[in-house]
DNA sequence: CCGTTATTACGAATAATTCACAATAAGCCC
DNA sequence: GGGCTTATTGTGAATTATTCGTAATAACGG
């Protein structure tokens, strides 16, 4: 069996750069990590690593479909590997923590548009907010 | 019946000022408007009101609850007089056009997650994106 | 009309992200 | 393996959206 990740770079017609492997790598560790801690993590096995190349790498994984980019409102963008399943997440309105939620497309009376105004809908982004277990002891 | 969006104001325990009152008018004709669009609004009748102080009163209105404010992935943070009946939105991919989508329950959370991990949820956040009507013809 | 205090204006600062361009290195051909 | 082409990274600056500190202003209660 070959290296993984490296094989699903080049699948995705990208260079298999030592940034995107230790960019990869450090997002299997910190699932809903930004770019900034990123960069701080993929600085210890790279530490030349610029925080704007985090930011291309970031990008160009993105745009591949190799990791997902979400961005709650009051946060910068998060990243995580777990792609491909249309997951949804709750997030602390207090800390800021993120959990994933599995999709609840099965019962769920809001995730069809009654009336989409002529929308040709591809997904639904669902986000919970709440407090989490740690900040509702407060 | 009395001036309603000075009674709204004050009994939200805010005082009555031109700006509070021009920015809910603007926002009236231009649901969905960012700070910038509002602020180029508000200046036709309020000339000498800054960028800054549109963000100030956005900010008290929207703590005060009495407009709402939502921030789309890639876009800065619109404005809506649209309150209190936890409705969705339809944005487009493309051109960022932002659609009212009226929730099926009405209340928040609309949404139960299968797996909220604990979390108290209060409210839950669904963004249909897709291709508005003008958008899907290209 | 006065005084108190919230609100606004002004100027600068910050946070997150992007851009232009030169230096580097991945992948391909030989 | 060595060279070539071109994607990718590094460097430095710029941009966008937003916030902050503080002085000037104006709302509202008396
Ligand atoms: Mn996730
Ligand atoms: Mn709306
Ligand atoms: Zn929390
Ligand atoms: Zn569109």
């Amino acid at each position: 069996m070959t290296s993984e990740p490296a094989e699903s770079i080049r699948t995705a017609g990208l260079r298999v750069t030592a940034q995107r492997l230790a960019v990869l790598g450090a997002l299997d560790g910190m699932p809903h990590a930004d770019t900034e801690a990123l960069h701080r993590a993929v600085r210890r096995t790279l530490p030349g690593i610029t925080l704007q190349s985090v930011y291309v790498v970031l990008g160009a994984l993105t745009e591949a479909g190799l990791i997902r980019r979400i961005e709650p409102a009051g946060s910068p963008a998060l990243y995580e590997r777990r792609i491909g399943d249309n997951h949804h997440h709750a997030i602390c309105s207090r800390c800021g923590a993120v959990q994933d939620v599995d999709c609840v497309v099965g019962h769920a009376p809001c995730l069809h548009p009654s009336d989409a105004a002529g929308f040709a809908v591809q997904t639904a982004e669902v986000t919970f907010w709440g407090l989490c277990p740690a900040c509702q002891n407060a």
